[in-house]
DNA sequence: TCTGGGGTCCTCGGGCAC
DNA sequence: TCTGGTGCCCGAGGACCC
């Protein structure tokens, strides 16, 4: 979801070249707000806060009348309201977003099969095969603008280049109601002048550090001494920044996505120093993440904790479980039995469960599995034996033993 | 001003196995 | 039998995304 302020709309002409580029980013415009002004048309017009307003919450979503008052997402509430004193509070509600998604991604998967749904108003779109039945890439964007508009009733922004970050990129940029076209040949040059911030993976602390670095543009970030950069960033996001700055993305549009954890967290109207409350709240939360679990076929592997005391310091704690479970008070258990291990009787003003390495109940993963994996390979060696003789298959298993749980094939 | 809730991914250090 | 090197796994913390 964006956050900006929507004053930066920039709109590709209708004969912009496409050449080479098959991605679509489509994101909604102040997606919880335009949902809520579909529920009550009286909102229309009016700077829009979705938020709780009791309590220590963050804007969710703003209306871009009260963007222009300073208001944006992940700010509290509160303050929110002093700088827009006469927006409407509207608490938000996630099943009625979730339903007008559907619709969302209902034309989507009409127009491809290949869609990616990073988000509840979000998706990346791969349209490289739909030329035949809906024109270029920049025909399909524009088709898909004005089918969520008359079907759906709001607006979005669409952005399409070759690779999925640029597109990302590009549909900020055409933030709102707009679109922007990258050719393929122009990615270079497109993201030089950017600022570091632009790129997907670099948030605040990063782009600090890269700025204090000296490296202030995406452009910046090719021509930099690759050591500076590693040592700012770490090896991992340097190489990978080298790669995006210089227009390589090789990630595909996955239409597949695998949850690898499900949690729930809560903050606390007040902080909370009672340690029977305590417990009682992470039995609670581990009630919640093990209906999701059951509900979901699923079975964890290791249990976390997440504890944020009153002076915003945050502690986690997980343990691996010798048995997968999805019983919450065997989560409740574990989560208890983590949270008395900390020595520290501060006010806590969160607590939160997450249930992790997941897999599908009933043993997919696990000694059952590394069993099967074993009996896979000594029918595989018996039937290599009665093929090769057993003297060269001795010698492989030797092999084999010798190397190191970590020390690849001898 | 005072920081939600749902996630993913990366880094680092310690323990451990070979 | 002991030891150092290597590399994986695990746990903790943090950055980032929407």
């Amino acid at each position: 979801m964006g956050r900006g302020d929507g004053s930066g709309r920039l709109v590709s002409p209708a004969d912009a070249d496409d050449t080479g580029s098959g991605i679509l980013h489509v994101d909604m415009d102040a997606f919880y707000a335009a949902v809520e002004v579909l529920h009550d048309p009286s909102l229309r017009g009016l700077p829009l806060i979705i938020g709780a307003p009791d309590g220590r919450s963050v804007v969710s979503s703003a209306s871009y009348e009260a963007r222009r008052y300073g208001v944006r997402s992940a700010m509290p509430v509160a303050q929110a309201i002093r700088l827009c004193p006469t927006a409407r509070i509207v608490r938000p509600d996630f099943s009625r977003y979730r339903a007008v998604s559907t619709k969302v991604m209902d034309i989507f998967g009409e127009i491809t099969p290949l869609v990616e749904q990073l988000s509840v108003d979000e998706a990346f779109l791969d349209v490289t095969g739909a030329r035949r039945l809906w024109g270029r890439p920049r025909e399909i964007g524009a088709l898909v603008r004005r089918r969520i508009a008359d079907e759906v009733g709001i607006t979005c922004s669409v952005g399409i280049a070759a690779t999925k970050h640029v597109a990302k990129i590009a549909s900020t940029l055409a933030k709102p109601d707009g679109m922007l076209v990258v050719a393929a040949s122009d990615t270079v040059d497109f993201l030089a002048p950017r600022p570091v911030r632009a790129m997907w993976g670099v948030g605040p602390k990063a782009a600090e550090t890269l700025e204090s670095r000296g490296i202030r543009l995406i452009g910046d970030i090719r021509s930099a001494d690759p050591s500076v950069l590693e040592r700012a960033v770490g090896g991992a996001l340097a190489a990978r920044l080298r790669e995006l700055a210089a227009g390589r993305d090789p990630r595909s549009v996955q239409t597949q996505r695998i949850e690898k954890s499900i949690g729930h967290e809560e903050t606390f109207e007040r902080d909370v120093r009672d340690r029977d409350h305590l417990h009682s709240e992470l039995l609670r939360l581990s009630d919640r993440v093990a209906a999701r679990l059951r509900a979901a076929g699923w079975e964890s592997g290791a249990v976390s904790i997440k504890i944020r005391f009153a002076d915003f310091s945050t502690l986690t704690r997980s343990q691996t479980l010798a048995e997968p479970t999805s019983v919450g008070q065997r989560i409740g258990e574990v989560a208890r039995s983590l949270f008395d291990d900390i020595a520290r009787n501060d006010p806590v003003r969160l607590v939160g469960v997450r249930a992790e390495r997941l897999h599908p109940a009933g043993g997919a993963l696990g000694l059952w599995d590394e069993d099967e994996d074993w009996r896979r390979v000594e029918g595989a060696l018996d039937q290599a034996r009665s093929k090769f003789g057993t003297t060269m298959i001795t010698r492989a298993r030797h092999l084999e033993s010798g190397h190191g749980r970590a020390g690849g094939l001898a």
